[in-house]
DNA sequence: ACGAGACGGAACGGTTGCGTCCCGACTTCA
DNA sequence: TGAAGTCGGGACGCAACCGTTCCGTCTCGT
């Protein structure tokens, strides 16, 4: 986040207050009209500020949206690799489907992954800060089953990953369909099982996802 | 697709082809720019054409791309259900893969997702024109599979539609990925080997996908 | 006590968009 | 042949947005 640093009205208070301020407005209007369609005005509005507190901490429109990608990838997926697949699994789905089911999240992720094919700047930011730390979360722990003997030494990692991250995003995301505990059980309960089926080729290399 | 009876300029060869090449100029124009960032002014002036010409066709920008929607539905999945699961499953796989794989009609299905979460008018429009019929007719051949014995009587259906719907626009919509004639292979080999685990109570409703 | 600096607010110029209207040119139907 | 109706093109009024630049106020550090 871009620093700003006031000596100047409530220094010690409002230092994070106003920056966190206006993150939260332009979050929220980032849901409610796109990042096409948010205009700066409309958050500095928002945020009960003016614009030029906007541009004070961030060049432009753009470079305020990248760092709004960097507030969404704190909440991240939970390590796992521990020694218990199932459990990692089920902790992943659970934790994917809790994060994505808040409306807002849901529709800055959708957002942004249409805009992110059109924008260079929010693509590379998406991935490096969302899609490639999911990815190795995931990664680490097939691969440590791999190690135990949970799941078979000829894994098609691509496929493994496009099953447990395709699958438990789509619902969420793809339908209007409520997202509970028995949603949950039963997606963890049907990749644990199709895991051990990907086999495969497997030198389908890739980059993102 | 509004109609227009010209009587004027090249009737008989016009007649569909100033609609139809606003059309396409439409559908590029939504795919580099999404809905929007998209303008009429730039739809006409890429159709070679006045923006009266588009307003005499539709009043409006969201009548206009929910029109368009329709000229997508078009392009839909196989039939099925003929007597060969494992047929039906590669065939859609091989389907949806051919289609969206299209950088144009990836960006626009990706855009108009996001877009549908905000505009009431466009997500019907995208509903009835392409998310149920397509979960439509994987509900009929998957039916027909339990009828013949191919599938377990008690099927989830919802989970096994996620799982067959779900993994096949994951990699397509969402990662960097080439997708060919081996990612089609290993991916519909995997569902249909994993189709038969998708049990259980199996009575949460929904509505799209 | 005083200067520095961020604050909310308002206005600016320039650009872009939507949707409407009008124009002269053109082609078809009656 | 003439009326009808679409055509491309251009201009219009109105609104919104971007990014900048002021203003007067307020609170700090020194």
């Amino acid at each position: 986040m871009t620093e700003i640093r006031p000596r100047g009205r409530g220094a010690a208070v409002l230092r994070q207050t106003v920056t966190d301020t206006i993150v939260a407005a332009a979050v929220a209007e980032l849901a409610e009209t796109g990042y096409a369609g948010m205009s700066m005005g409309a958050v500095a509005r928002r945020a009960g500020t003016g614009k030029a507190a906007l541009y004070r901490r961030w060049p432009s429109k753009e470079a305020m949206v990248v760092d709004l990608i960097d507030v969404f990838a704190s909440r991240q997926v939970p390590a796992g690799g521990a020694g218990d697949l199932s459990g990692d699994v089920r902790a992943y789905v659970r934790a994917v489907a809790d994060t994505l089911s808040d409306p807002v999240v849901m529709r800055i992720v959708l957002d942004l992954t249409a805009e992110a094919a059109r924008n260079p700047g929010l693509s590379e930011a998406f991935d490096t800060a969302i899609r490639q730390p999911r990815r190795t979360a995931c990664e680490r722990f097939l691969r440590s089953a791999v190690e135990r003997g949970q799941l078979p030494a000829d894994l098609d990692l691509d496929l493994a990953l496009d099953l447990l991250v395709g699958l438990t995003q789509w619902r969420v995301l793809n339908t209007g369909q409520n997202v509970d505990d028995s949603y949950v059980e039963a997606t963890s309960k049907l990749i644990i099982q199709a895991l051990p089926l990907c086999l495969g080729a497997g030198d389908r290399r890739g980059v993102r996802g």
